[in-house]
DNA sequence: TACTCGTGGCG
DNA sequence: TCGCCAAGAGT
């Protein structure tokens, strides 16, 4: 093993010490590693079996900045709906963002269908290389590495957060995160073993998950704990180090849920940019108007006999909101630029969490999944 | 560079 | 309860 290890240290400029490291994280991956939608086992690769790039491709998506738990279920109906990247290709941008509805960072979504559209007009085939792929709507630093390294069997350094917390720890770094990725990606390069660099990167992710946790770290279990200097500080926590986040601004509004005898409430689409770009809402003030109890029919969109229905809270990335939420029944059409979603199509609109809330504060049961 | 951009779970 | 933070990208 130690001649094997010269030879990739040879033809990869990795330390002898770096590669000892990778070799321990991949026995720990091979006996550890997680059962996952999109993942392919270790022992399905060493057979030869190859991942699907659309499949990684969707999963790496779905991943930024989201939880496996929560990707697990969405990733699985997208699967079902668009089972290759023709068919999502092919699809409607708004069936997209439906399917989407309730994952957050709607961007992502518009950006998903882009890629697609061009994936599929070049044939259909991913890039190989980081390069390639990083051209392509939604595909950073971190997403292209993932994709050329578990997909493309190629050496990327895959450097998310889990990494960043891992490697901060292995090498005990004072300085502040937000300075410091550039001395943890080469640090990370360094690592990046020439034999199943998919595998390795999975396996930094899959320790920074399981083992190396923001909070109390599972550090009996590591197995790179002989290798990692926080440890040895008796500190591990500390790692990596953050500067203090700005406190959240709340906004307040109203927002108003119309309703036709029949059960159906009006809609409208937000604009595509920005907060909840593209997504569907109900009607609402601005956000951070005042909302004064007495005079609401100034803020409606439109006269009504508008009916408190409660208030409900919700928390952005970088703001809080609270919406003071009216209810009214109405008659006739739909003013310009909103729709009526028929009671039984409501769950399936494109609506963000915080317009489900919304909608469930005035008609409680209105936007969960019926049959039709 | 520093913001903007969702949501849910966990300690 | 509430702040933290997740397999980041775009501008």
């Amino acid at each position: 093993m130690a001649s094997h290890d010269q030879t990739r240290k040879a033809a990869s400029g990795e330390s002898s010490e770096a590669v000892s490291v990778a070799s321990r994280l991949l026995d720990w991956y091979d006996a550890h590693h997680r059962d996952l939608p999109w993942r392919v086992p270790p022992k399905a690769l060493a057979g030869g079996a190859r991942p699907d790039p659309y499949r990684v491709w969707l999963s790496e998506v779905m991943l930024q900045q989201t939880t496996v738990e929560a990707v697990k279920a969405y990733f699985r109906a997208f699967l079902e709906k668009w089972p290759d990247v023709g068919a999502l290709a092919a699809a409607p941008a708004e069936d997209v963002m439906k399917a989407w509805a309730g994952l957050g960072y709607y961007s992502r979504a518009r950006n998903l269908k882009a890629c697609a559209d061009l994936v599929a007009q070049r044939g259909g085939r991913f890039p190989g290389t980081e390069a390639g792929l990083r051209e392509l709507p939604g595909i950073g630093a971190y997403t292209a590495a993932a994709i050329s390294a578990i997909a493309f069997d190629r050496p990327a350094a895959v450097v998310d957060g889990n990494v960043e917390r891992v490697v901060s720890r292995l090498n005990s770094i004072a300085t502040p995160l937000s300075e410091a990725k550039p001395e943890i990606r080469a640090l990370v390069e360094r690592m990046v073993p020439t034999r199943r660099p998919g595998d390795f990167a999975q396996a930094m992710m899959d320790l920074g998950a399981t083992i190396c946790t923001p909070r109390r770290p599972r550090c009996m279990l590591c197995p790179l704990r002989a290798d990692c200097s926080a440890i040895v500080s008796g500190d591990p926590e500390h790692f990596p180090v953050r500067l203090p986040k700005d406190d959240k601004p709340l906004r307040r509004g109203a927002a108003f849920v119309a309703q036709r005898s029949d059960g159906a409430v009006l809609l409208r689409k937000r604009p595509e940019k920005g907060l909840l770009g593209g997504m569907t809402e109900v009607p609402t003030t601005a956000w951070s108007a005042r909302v004064d109890g007495a005079t609401t029919e100034a803020g409606a969109p439109f006269a009504a006999d508008w009916r408190r229905a409660g208030r409900i809270a919700h928390v952005f990335t970088h703001f809080a909101l609270e919406l003071e939420v009216f209810h009214a029944h109405i008659k006739g059409d739909a003013p310009e630029g909103h729709f009526w979603s028929l009671a039984h199509e409501i769950s399936g609109e494109a609506l963000p969490t915080v317009m489900k809330k919304v909608i469930e504060a005035a008609i409680p049961g209105a936007t969960k999944a019926r049959r039709v």
